[in-house]
RNA sequence: GACUCCGUAGCUCAGCUGGAUAGAGCAACUGCCUUCUAAGCAGUAGGUCGCAGGUUCGAAUCCUGCCGGGGUCGCCA
């Protein structure tokens, strides 16, 4: 039940009877909280939107409009403000129901079929296969996670999707990288990695895997002979790592896409192909880079896509200078595959360092799409880690960057893929080790987590009093609940379904964060007037009535928390540690 | 130089895809512990929404141009 979904309903009726029938004006007509308490608990735009169709002064078919609202149950009274605002204030009795039906549907509750199992594809993480995940990787990880739970909770039927970029030419350092490890181990030499060579220690079970398997035949082979044995031992080992890696957060793809099949299998061809047809790509010539000097720039025909009919400012290349594809044209390839599976939306969470290449991607899923499907593209800015305060500094050369599995180490998954959520995706993200783990009101995850474990030990208590809240409990008369922070608190509870459908809508997980920290303010706010005021306790040992509508609202956040967390892929704390 | 994200209270940030007198939380100040856990709550104060135009009934939100900050800009992946 979402009563401003009913409201709203309600409305466009009153809109038609005054002979609106314009679906572009039905389409826009709000029912919203106003920002202000004071303008009711509804206010819709209907007047202002209608009043020049109607060719009517928007006041006055506001009051008129009005009249007729308030013959409606639920409508207590209409109050008609600035230029043209219908602002309505709705009879408790709709709150009342509404606490209700959370307690009839449970976990639904707040679940839509607003997607209407329309296909979608999200596509994150997508780490190189070069090692273990960083923090950098977490952030999209549990973003990517985060909103596919969210739009599954939504009513859309989601594949989870990680592309692996597991060909060109650092696989080939990879390989080589663990050649090194490899004659390290069999000959007891001290291995040197050049710049682009991947140092870390986590490359030496890998070479004993090979040795174990195969002994010392590659010692004495050219690179030629054993490259490709190593490609696949690294690449698999390193997808090994990630996806366990992946797993402590729980996170899980459906689907893995490998980059070096879709070279293999002709898809590359393929897309070509039908860029052809479409007239999207030619042979021509770019320009030198400008403002670089042109070391060993070479001005040759070459085979390019036109990305710039998509505002980007160069076309961009599909073959190398060796007539080998670029990275792009594998992702062109990738993209028509995903458009081809018949999706009808393809979202993709990159980091904030691959914007540059939105445009040339968004044109070719346009191009092969004939611009028939949605697609969007999620970027999630830096990571500022920080310890006390004091920044974390990372340096790969160093090979001092702090892995996601350390930080998980330290803080947990529940507390990192809470955090990674605290802020828009668009924003940078300062994440302190120390601070996540306060038990203070600082820090949202405690925020949010002590109002699941105020109301576990309010079920402990109700047990005493013989009330067993797991239970489904019988008439409970919500009307008793009349205080200002108890109406407040089921206020809040109303709005949970349209915060969910206004979060997948835009694709931004971190509005459900936003919402369960001010249901926990709420739910904190009216336990605490308990300690001024006894009779504002749940329990109420001279009132049962009363003690159990108010349990029952407790029981109400606790779905609602619960729901809220298992989107953002976060276990509700049970009790203190 | 081009592209992109950001600019909202002293600080950190929301702002429901155009709504009303712009909201939280820190920090500051004032209260609340014989308690269902004060790991919390109530209250006060704090603003030219970077600047200037435009679009309309109405702009923090959309458009244009500046100013300031981050990021990106390979025949790398």
């Amino acid at each position: 039940m979402n009563i401003f979904e009913n409201i709203r309903i309600i409305i466009i009726e009153a809109a038609k009877s005054f002979g609106i029938n314009d679906k572009k004006i039905l389409d826009k007509i709000t029912a919203e909280p106003p920002k202000e308490e004071i303008h009711g608990d509804i206010s819709t735009n209907i007047a202002l939107l209608s009043s020049k169709a109607l060719n009517k002064n928007p006041r006055e078919l506001a009051e008129n409009i009005g009249m007729l609202l308030k013959k409606n149950n639920y409508i207590d009274e209409v109050k008609i403000a600035g230029p043209g605002f219908i602002n309505l204030f709705l009879n408790k009795s709709i709150f009342y129901e509404c606490c209700k039906n959370v307690l009839d549907l449970k976990n639904h509750y707040g679940k839509s079929d607003y997607g209407k199992s329309a296909l979608v594809n999200i596509e994150y993480v997508s780490a190189n296969p070069t090692g273990p995940m960083h923090i950098g990787h977490a952030r999209g990880a549990v973003f990517g996670d985060s909103l596919a739970n969210l739009l599954e909770y939504s009513g859309y039927n989601v594949t989870r999707e990680y592309y692996i970029n597991d060909a060109g030419q650092q696989i080939i350092n990879l390989a080589r990288s663990v050649y090194i490890r490899y004659i390290e181990i069999l000959k007891d030499k001290e291995p040197i990695f050049g710049d682009d060579l991947y140092p870390g220690e986590y490359l030496i079970p890998v070479a004993k895997s090979i040795i174990d398997k195969f002994g010392d035949k590659f010692i004495s082979l050219k690179e030629l002979d054993w490259i490709e044995v190593f490609k696949e031992y690294s690449i698999n080992a390193m997808m090994h790592l990630i996806r366990n890696d992946l797993s402590l957060i729980n996170i899980h793809h459906d689907n893995f896409v490998s980059e070096q099949s879709l070279k293999s299998n002709g898809l590359i061809d393929n897309v070509v192909e039908l860029l052809s047809k479409k007239n999207s790509i030619y042979e021509g010539v770019l320009e030198a880079p400008k403002g670089q000097k042109n070391d060993d720039w070479e001005s040759r025909p070459q085979l390019l896509f036109k990305s710039t009919l998509f505002g980007d400012d160069l076309d961009r290349p599909l073959k190398k200078a060796d007539n080998t594809w670029t990275y792009f044209a594998a992702d062109a390839a990738y993209h028509y595959d995903k458009y081809k599976r018949n999706y009808t939306s393809i979202i993709n969470v990159w980091g904030a360092d691959h914007g540059g290449y939105i445009k040339r991607i968004e044109g070719i899923v346009k191009t092969v799409s004939d611009s028939k499907i949605n697609f969007d593209v999620k970027l999630c800015q830096l990571v500022n880690l920080s310890k006390g305060g004091k920044p974390v500094k990372m340096s790969k050369r160093a090979g001092n960057f702090v892995t996601m599995k350390n930080v998980i180490d330290t803080v947990g998954p529940d507390v990192l893929r809470f955090i990674m959520l605290t802020r828009k995706n668009d924003a940078p993200l300062d994440f302190d080790l120390v601070k996540v783990k306060e038990q203070s009101k600082d820090n949202p995850v405690y925020y949010v987590q002590y109002a699941n474990i105020r109301i576990n030990s309010l079920y402990e208590k109700a047990k005493i009093h013989g009330i067993d809240l797991r239970d489904d409990l019988n008439n409970i008369n919500f009307k008793l609940l009349e205080n200002i922070s108890e109406i407040n608190l089921i206020k809040l509870i109303s709005k949970w379904p349209r915060q969910v459908e206004a979060a997948a809508r835009a694709n931004e997980p971190h509005r459900i964060t936003f919402y369960l920290n001010e249901l926990a303010g709420a739910f904190h706010s009216f336990w605490s007037h308990g300690n001024d005021n006894p009779s504002l306790r749940f329990i109420n040992d001279s009132n049962k009535d009363l003690t159990i509508a108010r349990l029952s609202l407790a029981k109400i956040v606790k779905i609602i928390l619960s729901s809220g967390l298992s989107i953002l892929g976060v276990k509700p704390a049970e009790k203190l540690s």
